[in-house]
DNA sequence: GTAGGGTTAG
């Protein structure tokens, strides 16, 4: 029995005049997929309810529960869709390639991708659409990896992929930065003919390369596009602007016929980047229809180029404009709220959050979440964490990041133990950095602490980072291991970042350790500093001459290793 | 009226 409860009540007053018409006449099952096609939704709905409960089967059953799916679905009725799904199973429609791929529609819409992939697993004849449709989610939803690992079960299966396939791949390795992969899938669509005759899939490879820093590529399949949209031109444009080549971004923008607002918003966030935000406010003030977008641009610049202050004032004229605040302009500046340490604002946020229906949200829960555990206000954060609805991984990090922040390391490794039992979360870079920077900063005994880099390594296939690296030091350093902390910098290969012997040669300060310091600062830290500098000017001759000087003294050995070991390792094929 | 799959800003 299938039970369906619209729950608008202007529907219902709705329905009270048309569902007689409807009624009267949706006896049939082409009347009622019509009815769903134009409008009359919810009496349809009913309708169609009704009939299937009579034991009214459609003729063509997938076309008209296709249609059932896609409509409820749209209007957010979760509960029939479900009940939908009941009725595929019990009268044996699964088997319906169409209609399973339409379920698998409504789960990814509805975030459970576990549900969608389930259902895949049970479809004894998956098509292309089927495949597409699973890696296009994990691609959506953030879980690019997933995504590229289930690409490649495609590509071994005997489905044959197509233009559709190609995309949602690309903009994986866009977000992964592998370029390798990106370059076979460029070679594979060339092989095969696609690219020219589709604009979306050029528009990926053109963001795929921009992202991957390698803008000439960009450029040649951008110049090699017989069909551009504004979708190829805004690419164009960020992949420059995005590799320092602005300037050529700026000329491709001259160029392109129909600016949007992502153009400019694209526009805005370079020259924010660079820390000109006289031209961002010029743009933002030009610009034909700035969105919230084009505000937030500039309120996550000053966020990211540590002017809080700056960014506070920003969102109090945003909202004096009457710009509309959305989640991420929430929590953008409340990490700015954050980095000041001003409760009352704060809470002023979190108010505006609840009376826009945006606290629940996962960006402005864990930006709370950050916010009030850098305020001290741990009952607070932890109270935020637990009511969350649904918990992604930012949110679970923010709370383990206050735990390390505020010192307890009991709290934040309990916690770090709740979430390896997730059943569909796994601990990344960002959850090892605050429970190793928690080590570092706490009484962790070192075999625990070791413990958790090689789960990280090992476990979760994640590679170390220098700042993995630095916290590490940081506890060797603590019990005055600092020749062992030497070597992890070497064991790593971080033996010309900066970034790594600062954090020894400040662990040898912390320490008191005037010997190793001296040992540390005047055998290493100014090549490193220099290197670093003329790295930054682009000087890289002066670069290597430096390399070659710290190779001839033996102070560092260069640590080669295979490119694509490297990329594969980190996409843990 | 032919249903189910794709790309860009934060």
């Amino acid at each position: 029995m299938l039970r369906f409860v619209s729950h608008k009540v202007t529907s219902r007053v709705y329905s009270t005049t048309t569902r007689s018409h409807v009624g009267s006449t949706a006896s049939s099952w082409t009347t009622v997929v019509s009815a769903l096609a134009r409008s009359g939704v919810i009496d349809a709905l009913h309708a169609a309810v009704e009939l299937l409960n009579d034991g009214d089967k459609p003729d063509d059953a997938s076309s008209a529960l296709v249609h059932l799916l896609r409509v409820s679905g749209n209007h957010g009725y979760v509960s029939l869709c479900r009940q939908l799904h009941g009725y595929v199973v019990k009268h044996g429609f699964v088997s319906e390639t169409r209609l399973s791929n339409s379920l698998m529609r409504f789960y990814k819409k509805s975030d459970s991708l576990e549900d969608a992939h389930k259902l895949f697993d049970e479809m004894p004849e998956p098509d292309v659409i089927s495949w597409n449709s699973l890696v296009s989610g994990y691609v959506q939803s953030g879980r690019f990896k997933e995504g590229l690992c289930l690409f490649l079960d495609l590509h071994r299966s005997d489905v044959v992929p197509n233009e559709f396939s190609f995309t949602a791949v690309l903009a994986a390795c866009a977000r992964l930065k592998i370029s390798w992969l990106g370059a076979c899938i460029h070679s594979k669509i060339v092989k095969l003919g696609m690219e020219k005759g589709n604009v979306v899939v050029g528009n990926c490879l053109i963001d795929m390369y921009g992202k991957c820093g390698s803008m000439d590529d960009a450029v040649l399949v951008f110049r090699h596009m017989e069909e551009k949209d504004t979708v190829s031109w805004n690419a164009i444009v960020a992949s420059c602007s995005r590799n320092r080549k602005l300037e050529l971004g700026l000329w491709f923008f001259h160029q392109m016929p129909n600016p949007d607002t992502v153009t400019y918003n694209e526009l805005i966030d370079a020259f924010v980047k660079s820390e000109d935000f006289n031209s961002a406010f010029q743009i933002l003030s030009c610009m034909p229809n700035p969105n919230s977008s084009s505000w937030n641009t500039i309120l996550t610049g000053y966020v990211n180029s540590e002017q809080s202050r700056e960014a506070t004032l920003f969102f109090t004229k945003m909202h004096s404009y009457g710009v509309r605040l959305d989640e991420y302009s929430l929590s953008i500046v409340l990490a700015a709220i954050a980095a000041l340490v001003v409760v009352p604002w704060g809470r002023v946020i979190h108010s505006c959050g609840l009376k826009l229906g945006l606290d629940s949200r996962v960006v402005v829960a864990s930006a709370l979440i950050d916010m009030y555990s850098k305020c001290g206000m741990l009952k607070q954060a932890e109270l935020m964490f637990w009511t969350m609805p649904r918990k992604n991984l930012i949110a679970w990090n923010a709370m383990i990041y206050g735990y390390a922040r505020n010192g307890d390391s009991t709290e934040a490794i309990k916690l770090f133990s709740q979430l390896k039992q997730e059943r569909f979360l796994k601990p990344d870079g960002i959850t090892f950095l605050n429970l190793l920077a928690v080590c570092s900063h706490c009484e962790v005994p070192m075999e625990l602490t070791l413990g958790y880099f090689e789960m990280m390594v090992n476990e979760y296939g994640i590679k170390p980072r220098v700042e993995h690296c630095c916290s590490l030091i940081r506890a060797m350093a603590r019990r005055g291991d600092i020749w062992q902390a030497k070597k992890v910098i070497q064991e790593f290969g971080f033996g010309f970042d900066g970034v790594a012997w600062r954090a020894l040669l400040g662990a040898c300060s912390a320490g008191k350790d005037l010997k190793a310091a001296k040992a540390v600062a005047g055998k290493i830290y100014v090549y490193i500093v220099m290197s670093n500098l003329y790295a930054y000017h682009e000087i890289w001759r002066e670069v290597s001459q430096i390399r070659k000087i710290m190779r001839e003294k033996g102070v560092e050995k260069e640590v080669g290793s295979s490119w694509i070991q490297e990329q594969n390792v980190a996409i843990q094929l």
